[in-house]
RNA sequence: ACGCCUGUAGCUCAGCAGGAUAGAGCGAUGGAUUCCUAAUCCAUAGGUCGCCGGUUCGAAUCCGGCCAGGCGUACCA
């Protein structure tokens, strides 16, 4: 009985059962060597084997004499209508085209994902809730979204979370500003106009510079952070408005690129709820935290990291306070369920239709069940590596094997600037700096671009071309066409490039609307829209007819002139291949290769359309063989924009 | 000093669980607008895959060494 294949996964894996059957019994073979990949040319065949390759030695035969013997044996396969043996020994296949274009059609809802997890908990974004947001954040929140959207179409139940590190020296850095600089009460804070997290990240600055020149007055701050953490007023109270301000800033702009969150986790309620403490107990329990009496770390409690001789990390320092990584390691036990401590939740902020809730210390009336994760993603930059090491050693120093295992520190290389943009900024550039390649940024000096400036520019952008290229739209049509091409030029930006490959921020690059860029792939959708308004069909259920209505004739690529035959064909091919790559960049967590296969896609759509006319098109079989290719590409262009988060404008 | 990462076209980057002729964008040059929107397409030029050695039928990809750059190794986060 004929298998249907929803995807070109499943067909591999059917391909492949099917050929161990044919060969097991006389190769020596395993599903290991039966790679199924794709040969260079698509004149050379669907799919390549080149298990012939690894067979050569233990059968001492050259690979294309196993090729020869194996590939009359193929010819039986079933979705396979040729089989040939090509270079030094591959075995090319040729699918039945029309049998596999029509499977893909009538399958194109499904996917062949599935979860392997019980829940899967995604923390991204996590700024430091003192300044506004910049352009490293924004990696930070691309990369992770995207992860979610990933793993949620993949079939896994998803809950992100933000931790909000509303207690830390950040924001008693800024505390400090307005208390000691500016000599502000809570009042006069909250008098401030304007943006809030723009107006901080100035003080921020100055603040830095002022205790840079003023040594003396660390004693106060250090005082400042202690009464932050203590919940002592004037400064917990200035603390909790500012970081609450300032996380709606963020929350604001991370809405600006389709981002949101489910749950808000604040530090202060990891400290009040005294999570610390119980995995503390833990850890001493199970002897994985001990007390140094002697040497540079006397006083303090440190963890051993596994393999690394001599190595000890910090978790309680001598004066009794506990360090960022040893709070980390309490949340993360958290994130598994494995703490003996919970917190209450309470509604922060309604974003579209969704709650974003947030952490809280008091008792409320909500019932929500966070946590429990079996698998968890901590999107963190590169530099935070060594105590992300360290909060996945506290779960194996407490047996947690299971656990520390599916703790994934998802890093990514940091965004950095080039000299050349920071003059543009207008920042003084020294001559050491000069010399540089890039420079990092730094909140702490100041030195970056915020999120929302580099938003506003593209938006600005994206609002003139658009005003060239249709001045006679409403404004609100423009404006919602800019924002969404925007969007969708900063997180392809985001996602093109690999997770270890430090961003040199240029304008130039990120401002480019053609090429490799969101835009390009915006612009492709749109073009298959045109088409479909010009035959008169604007709702999905009339494309859904039509397609039912074509479907219902018989059809078969034979039809189509010889020329377009391949070019028809190699779309078909690409087109099925989405769950794969959705697959290998959720396992290689590189979602460049999602980004990559989209543009791809997208340059053989736009060739495509270029060389051949749906609306012109006379002949009526011809014509509609290419509407249901131009429908089976929108559909698969609209599931990887939607992975990827980038806005679907209808015009542009 | 140790650890991790990086070095591929003029520039920015893919490709690296070994596999067919090393790809894309930008930039350069030359073309396509009686058009389903040129935010597009086509063509041309451009490479010692940092260097040396090793493993292999086969190395940009794996291993070793060297060179160059970055990041990290806080009682910061």
């Amino acid at each position: 009985m004929e298998r249907k294949h929803r995807t070109m996964i499943e067909l591999k894996n059917i391909l492949k059962e099917r050929i161990l059957q044919i060969l097991g019994p006389k190769y020596p073979i395993s599903m290991h060597d039966l790679d199924i990949s794709y040969p260079p040319d698509i004149q050379m065949g669907d799919l390549a084997l080149s298990f012939p390759f690894k067979l050569a030695k233990t059968l001492k035969q050259s690979p294309r004499t196993i090729a020869q013997q194996m590939a009359p044996l193929l010819c039986s396969l079933e979705h396979i209508h040729k089989v040939e043996i090509a270079g030094g020994g591959y075995i090319n296949l040729f699918l039945s085209r029309d049998r596999f274009f029509l499977n893909q059609l009538e399958k194109s809802e499904e996917t062949s994902l599935s979860a392997d997890e019980t829940k899967v908990i995604v923390e991204h974004t996590s700024i430091n809730p003192n300044k506004a947001a910049h352009i490293g954040h924004l990696r930070n929140s691309c990369l992770g979204d995207t992860l979610v959207r990933c793993q949620q179409y993949k079939g896994e139940q998803v809950e992100v979370q933000n931790y909000i590190d509303d207690t830390g020296v950040q924001v008693a850095d800024v505390v400090f500003g307005f208390l000691e600089i500016e000599k502000k009460n809570l009042k006069e804070i909250q008098k401030i106009k304007g943006r809030f997290d723009h107006y901080c990240w100035d003080l921020y600055t100055q603040t830095t510079r002022f205790l840079r020149d003023n040594p003396e007055a660390q004693d106060r701050k250090a005082d400042i952070l202690k009464n932050i953490e203590l919940g002592k007023k004037p400064e917990s109270d200035v603390a909790l408005y500012v970081s609450r301000q300032i996380l709606k800033a963020h929350l604001r702009t991370m809405k600006r690129l389709g981002v949101s969150y489910d749950l808000l986790a604040c530090e202060s309620d990891i400290i009040i709820l005294k999570f610390w403490e119980s995995a503390f107990n833990l850890l001493k329990d199970k002897n994985a935290a001990y007390f140094v009496d002697s040497g540079k770390h006397k006083g303090c409690w440190v963890i051993k990291l596994e393999g690394k001789a001599e190595q000890e990390k910090i978790l309680v320092r001598s004066n009794h306070t506990v360090t960022y990584v040893g709070k980390d390691i309490a949340y993360q036990l958290w994130k598994f369920g494995l703490l003996d401590a919970d917190f209450f939740y309470e509604p922060f902020i309604q974003q579209n239709s969704q709650t974003v809730w947030i952490t809280s210390s008091h008792k409320t009336h909500h019932k929500k069940d966070f946590g429990k994760a079996s698998r968890v993603y901590n999107v963190i930059d590169a530099r935070q590596a060594y105590p992300q090491q360290v909060v996945t050693q506290g779960l194996k120093s407490l047996k947690f094997k299971e656990q520390a295992e599916k703790s994934v520190h998802f890093s990514y290389e940091m965004v950095a600037l080039s000299p050349k943009s920071l003059q543009e900024l207008g920042y003084n550039v020294s001559e050491e700096e000069q010399d540089k390649d890039f420079l990092e940024v730094s909140g702490r000096k100041g030195l970056g671009i915020k999120a929302d400036d580099l938003m506003d520019r593209l938006e600005q952008k994206a609002l003139n071309e658009v005003e060239q290229r249709n001045s006679d739209w409403p404004a609100p049509k423009k404006a919602q066409t800019a924002t969404d091409i925007a969007c969708g030029a900063l997180r392809y930006f985001m996602l093109k490039f690999a997770r270890n490959s430090i961003i040199v921020f240029d304008f130039e690059d990120v401002l480019s609307f053609e090429g490799e860029t969101g835009p390009y792939l915006q612009y492709t959708l749109v073009r298959i829209n045109s088409i479909f308004n010009k035959l008169g069909i604007k709702k999905h259920a009339e494309k859904e007819s039509l397609r039912s209505d074509i479907l219902s004739q018989s059809l078969s690529l034979n039809s189509l002139p010889a020329n377009e035959q391949d070019d028809y064909w190699d779309l078909v091919l690409h087109g099925s291949q989405l769950d794969e790559e959705v697959l290998h960049s959720t396992r290689t967590l590189e979602f460049l290769h999602l980004a990559k296969y989209t543009f791809n896609l997208c340059q053989k759509f736009n060739a495509y359309y270029h060389k051949y006319s749906v609306i012109q098109e006379k002949d009526e079989k011809i014509r509609n063989l290419r509407i249901l290719i131009i429908g089976y590409i929108y559909n698969i262009l609209q599931k990887a924009l939607d992975l990827m988060g980038i806005p679907q404008p209808k015009q542009m």
